[in-house]
RNA sequence: GGGCGCUUAGCUCAGUUGGCUAGAGCACCUCCCUUACAAGGAGGGGGUCACAGGUUCGAGUCCUGUAGCGCCCA
């Protein structure tokens, strides 16, 4: 029997049944089945950088209510979550929170304390930040990260996420670390990791080397500056720069070759002003005659069109800019004139910003700068977390071949993208186009000091010098190690950096260098072999499309290097959360909502409903309206599941007393969602499958209900009584377990009044036992009623009466064959519509006549 | 400049391989305290499916073009 509450809520729900979800271990792994019946997820780690937003739950709802679809389908999911907490959005974090500095210099302090003040701007304002030690700002990353940690996985559980927390890792742990570092050497080994000394892009505030995935252009306002070079026989040669102050540092002038305007000065040379250096003048396509004068001076460097002239026209470098952003304090080679030797010593040490002031001033001096400078605005390349544009240093940087500069890598993992299903299937694009494009290898080192180092020493010539090309790799058992700390086989530790010794790697890896691992850490890869061989590769990579060049792109890369094969077979791409106004959601737009207040105010399910509402892929707006909705829809099930319940009794029905057709017919339906709820989630359209149940149940409480309630109060010893409640108890057991997926809180609670177990493992229905209970019946039994039932109501409401009037006599005239059916039900359409004299009449068309009782 | 997506009711969106008078929720209007639900229920009004062509017996759906919006890339 039935333990149904009297007043049953939705409120407290959640903390009940996470608890139980965990004491009972619901949703844990186990390892009983091969790798054809578990279903692997493996869900991109969130940033652990303060707090999580709306956007968050928008998208791992998604891919919960898949999880548990795949888990009540039978498979063994394996559903681990992880943290992103390594990089430089934490690094950032931690400065700013406790008003801390990181000097690489700096020894470690074992007494440190941690700063009490944490979070508390005003204070540290005040007191300004510390300079602590790398090992200590580590340690304080450690610190903040678990706390923002406990407070993600509270969210998480409180969402009603399906995760099997015994699986969480962190990205800066030591196990991550280790797979990290294994994966590298392994790189190294097999030659696709390799050092180059090279131009790469360069940020300046943040002293590091970006990669090509974390660009992005931006418009921004500068200046056209025209400057006089001088020819052979001292005939002026105007260019139009932006960038002024580079012009110690150029090495050329280039025009379009078809540019007939400078087709005679190619291959002469001409000097450069104030410097007096002599430089060829080149021709190459990417000069646009269109732009400034039509020939521009080639710097090293300005920008990426200077690195490809300056690669493809053979040209020397000299460089003048340092990693901070300075200009260098000697001047480069070909500056030999005492004139052009001071106004370079009046440029040295100054910022970019100032040098360029400094240069134009000297230019003016000097009669070479032609006219004002004239505003203009361009697109120019920065960091995506960046604030400056970013410079172009030449340094020695570790990089990992990803098909950028070489075509048979290139379309294989164009390949391996076509060996996934996507969905939606368009996304598919967006991979190839990028894999297409890409013009350079992945750059995995960053001059940063909070992350997983790069596994190597080098050692020391005898003057002190590193010998890069023989690095000192350490052995796999050794992992993690961090090379500034440790100390390599056959070395002492006072040999660092000593000549004749050895030195760390100074640099760390890329964020992205570990996350792109997460298949290889989630499933164990080299440390359990039993786990790897029942996970990998993943069933399913959910994550947001804005994603698919930076992340799915590098796991996809890792696994094609490491195993040969695609890490996933599905990837399911989510869209973002846009505000009102149709704006993305972005913590620096500050328009973001965090989701901890909703899920309190309307609660998880409700929360879960708006979310799972969001089609696949595509964008939607928040809408608080939504999870008013899904509020509603939560009470509604309650609500129906307790009267249902109570109605029907004792829930060990004899199926096959379902005799009645107008049941017969509700389950003939009933067997028509589950097979498209199915479906839908097939194609993990978990947005259709809940649409096609929600429509359903609507219409089973609306009408079907009101249609049986009569005969469901009925004796048990009545036949039709006893099909109502059989029909009642199959619709609410199959309701709830298509809903459980999108709304897990309430349904739990509802099968908690009535089954053993978690719904959560109760398996997902099949229509072929529904389907023969309806026995071949008609479908339109259920229809016609339901319609017939609401031309009453429609009567009634018109004419402004309650709904429970008496109708003293309706007359319903169609076809003989529908009023066949309707006749089937002439019983219960005569309680539900409270209805003392029913008629039927046969007629070439359908018609209802309603009478009411008169009003007293 | 290239690629992709979107454009359906005042708002947010469904509409699966082309097929009856194009749907839902919100908002709006009317009615009903009915024995599961008033934080509810029953009903109602509201759309030349962005525009222009084409294929077809038939197009919101397929094709071509145009416009606007968005994202990614150069």
């Amino acid at each position: 029997m039935a333990q149904v509450p009297e007043k049953p809520t939705i409120d407290g729900l959640e903390s009940k049944w996470m608890q139980t979800w965990e004491q009972e271990g619901v949703y844990k792994f186990q390892r009983t089945k091969t790798r054809d019946q578990v279903f692997s997820i493996d869900t991109p780690p969130p940033t652990v950088s303060g707090s999580l937003h709306v956007g968050h739950v928008f998208s791992y709802t998604h891919t919960d209510t898949i999880a548990r679809y795949k888990r009540m389908a039978g498979l063994e999911v394996f559903y681990p979550m992880g943290w992103d907490d390594n990089g430089l959005p934490t690094e950032r974090r931690v400065q700013n929170y406790f008003g801390v500095r990181c000097d690489p210099t700096l020894p470690y302090d074992e007494n440190f304390e941690i700063p009490s003040d944490g979070g508390d701007e005003k204070a540290i304002k005040k007191r300004r930040e510390i300079s602590i030690s790398r090992r200590n700002f580590v340690e304080l990353c450690h610190v903040l990260t678990e706390e923002d940690e406990k407070i993600f996985e509270g969210l998480w559980r409180q969402l009603g996420l399906s995760v099997d927390w015994s699986l969480t890792y962190a990205t800066i742990d030591e196990r991550c670390q280790k797979v990290a570092q294994r994966a590298f050497l392994k790189n190294l080994e097999r030659g696709e990791a390799y050092q180059s000394e090279a131009p790469s892009l360069w940020d300046v505030t943040f002293r590091t080397a970006v990669a090509q995935a974390e660009l992005e252009d931006r418009e921004q306002t500068s200046a056209y500056h025209k400057l006089a070079f001088l020819d052979a026989n001292g005939v002026q040669i105007l260019i139009d720069t932006t960038r002024p102050e580079l012009l110690p540092a150029c090495v050329a002038l280039v025009a379009h070759p078809d540019d007939s305007r400078y087709q005679p000065l190619f291959g002469t040379t001409v000097t450069t002003p104030i410097f007096g250096v002599e430089i060829p003048v080149c021709s190459h396509e990417l000069a646009d005659p269109e732009k400034g004068t039509g020939i521009a001076m080639v710097c090293t460097f300005g920008d990426t069109t200077d690195v490809t002239w300056w690669r493809e026209l053979n040209l020397p470098v000299r460089a003048v800019i340092n990693r901070n952003g300075r200009i260098i304090e000697t001047p480069p080679e070909g500056i030999e004139t005492s004139y052009g030797l001071s106004s370079y010593a009046r440029l040295a040490g100054k910022t970019i910003f100032s040098a360029k002031k400094e240069i134009v001033e000297i230019l003016k001096e000097s009669g070479d700068l032609i006219g004002e400078p004239r505003p203009i605005s361009h697109s120019v390349k920065f960091f995506e977390k960046g604030d400056k544009p970013l410079e172009i240093v030449t340094s020695r940087q570790w990089y990992i071949k990803n098909g950028g500069r070489d075509r048979t890598l290139n379309s294989q993992l164009i390949e391996r993208g076509n060996q996934m299903n996507w969905y939606p299937s368009y996304m598919k694009a967006r991979y190839s186009n990028w894999v297409d494009g890409l013009n350079g290898d992945w750059l995995i080192s960053r001059q940063r000091f909070f992350g997983i180092p790069i596994p190597l020493w080098y050692p020391l010539d005898g003057d002190g010098s590193p010998i890069w090309n023989e690095p000192i790799v350490p052995t796999e058992q050794d992992l993690p190690i961090d090379p500034s700390s440790e100390t390599p086989k056959g070395y002492e530790p006072t040999q660092r950096d000593q000549p004749g010794g050895f030195a760390g790697e100074p640099d760390i890896m890329d964020t992205w260098a570990t996350s792109s691992l997460t298949p290889q850490i989630v499933c164990g890869w080299g440390d359990d072999d039993d786990l790897f061989a029942r996970t990998f590769p993943m069933d399913l990579r959910p994550q947001g499309h804005d994603i698919i060049r930076t992340w799915l792109f590098s796991t996809t890369v890792r696994s094609h290097l490491e195993s040969d094969i695609a890490p996933w077979k599905n990837c399911a791409l989510s869209g973002w959360i846009l505000d009102p106004d149709r704006k993305k959601m972005s913590k620096s737009k500050g328009n973001v909502v965090t989701p901890a207040g909703l899920l309190d105010e309307y609660g998880s399910d409700a929360v879960r409903y708006w979310a799972a509402n969001g089609r696949p892929g595509a964008d939607t707006a928040f809408d608080e309206g939504q999870m008013k909705i899904g509020r509603r829809l939560t009470i509604k099930i309650l609500n129906a599941s307790k009267f249902a319940l109570n109605l029907a009794g004792n829930f060990e029905h004899d199926h096959q007393t379902i005799s009645n057709p107008l049941d017969r017919s509700l389950l003939d339906r009933l067997a028509n969602l589950v097979e498209s709820a199915t479906e839908a989630f097939e194609e993990f359209d978990y947005a259709r499958a809940l649409e096609r149940t929600e429509q359903f149940f609507w219409s089973f409480t609306d009408d079907y209900v009101e249609l049986v309630k009569a005969r469901a109060y009925g004796s048990t010893d009545d036949e039709d009584t006893r099909s109502a409640h059989a029909t009642l108890s199959i619709a609410v057991d199959t309701l709830l377990r298509l809903f459980a997926p999108f709304v897990p809180f309430v349904t739990e609670e509802v099968w908690s009044w009535w089954k053993s177990g978690s719904i959560h493992q109760a398996k997902w229905p099949e229509s072929a036992p529904i389907r023969e209970l309806a026995d071949g019946i008609d479908p339109a039994v259920f229809d016609l009623t339901a319609e017939a039932l609401s031309e009453i109501r429609r009567a009634k409401t018109e004419a402004k009466r309650s709904l429970k009037t008496v109708a003293e006599k309706v007359t319903i005239r169609d076809t003989i064959e529908r009023l066949a059916l309707l006749k089937s039900a002439t019983g219960d359409l005569s309680a539900a519509g409270n209805i003392n004299e029913l008629e039927f009449e046969p007629h070439n068309q359908k018609e209802i006549t309603i009478t009411l009782v008169p009003e007293e």
